[in-house]
DNA sequence: TTTGTATCGATACGAATGTATGCTCATCGG
DNA sequence: CCGATGAGCATACATTCGTATCGATACAAA
């Protein structure tokens, strides 16, 4: 009788579609099947598929916000650039059921091209972010961990692009082949990060 | 009459639906309107939608594979950075009509998640992208203009992931707003390629 | 017990889908 | 002239879609 509960029994199997087939595979007899349930009771919990659509994305925008809020703040003994390190690899699908939550995501991210209205979550997400790692950037440089000559709103958008191309080169490797790759480009791009410029690019 | 050219029409219409409603808005129906054609037409053409929308595919591959053959290879007088800052910037979305033809792509990277098919050919363009890249790396490895402790591969595959990003952080972007935010980030990243590493990032 | 109210299942219905069939022409070789 | 070939179009068909409606069961209140 837990409402919510349900609700989120429903969403769940519309996870599972969208990780094997993506939200063309999603209907409201499909979930129903994949949730044990029959339509007639996804019908009840919701009426319409854009709002079980909604209430799925909504549900994965908020674990993802837990995440975030779950990645180390920096009041550790740890140095910046390890955080960081450690931040990034934080948001990297590690494990097979991180990889489904990652297909979950990439379907999600497509759907945002062209449906403004999940592309405004997407984007608070991102000022979130920018404004966390804006504030470590600049925890950074006062320690001396990080090159002063570019600003922590460079830096950190500069993470952010990198995240995102790190995290769908994750998604498009076949199975749970990545973690040594994914770690030596990290590294990679956390010494570089690290590293003071010798030139700058000519205009 | 012309065989190849009306497939290529067909082609075009579905590339402007899914620019702006993504691969779900394309039906054999919704093609042949806006391609103008009727549907029996179409049919002519692709006797399969799994057909239509492999030749659309395979066009969009196409292109990509001639603008990156199109990108300055090398022989000219500029330097490796400046190369590598220019190779960026053409890949990246700068008017309206390169932002359409991003938002077609972005419903094909999020389909090949889903579809091995389309997978094998995007990992087709990486793999010479990663080629031509470790190649440049290695020639401005040895001009002088990149650091030497970090392998030509290493460089590559950073690049790439960096490429994926700045191009899906230019698709999420309302309008053609990006150009001076997005040159930023490039100039910002190429000046970090560019860079002496001072210290690595702790095991 | 009776009444009322959720919960759920089954079914119905119109719209849209992919695909198949048949028809009308125009063009061209004989 | 005329048969044939193929392009283009309309239509038909079965399936699937989202959504709406109805009946059955369960359980709490009166």
């Amino acid at each position: 009788m837990d409402r919510e509960a349900r609700r989120r029994d429903v969403a769940d199997a519309l996870f599972r579609i969208a990780a094997r087939q993506g939200l063309g595979g999603v209907s409201m007899r499909t979930v129903a099947a994949e949730a044990g349930f029959s339509l007639g009771a996804v019908q009840r919990y919701f009426t319409t598929k854009e709002q079980m659509l909604r209430f799925a994305f909504d549900q994965a925008v908020a674990a993802a916000r837990a995440r975030m809020a779950r990645v180390p703040g920096g009041t550790g003994g740890d140095s910046v650039p390890e955080l960081l390190r450690r931040a990034l690899l934080a948001f990297l699908p590690a494990d097979e059921r991180g990889l489904a939550e990652a297909r979950i995501w990439a379907a999600f991210y497509a759907e945002a091209v062209v449906r403004p209205s999940f592309a405004e979550a997407l984007d608070e997400i991102d000022a979130e972010a920018r404004a966390n790692l804006r504030a470590a950037f600049a925890r950074g440089q006062e320690a001396g961990d990080f090159p002063r000559d570019r600003s922590p709103e460079e830096l950190a958008e500069l993470v952010l692009v990198l995240l995102d191309g790190l995290w769908w080169n994750a998604v498009r490797r076949p199975a749970g082949v990545p973690p040594a790759a994914q770690r030596g480009i990290v590294d990679t791009a956390v010494a570089l990060l690290t590293a003071s410029p010798r030139q700058t690019a000519p205009r």
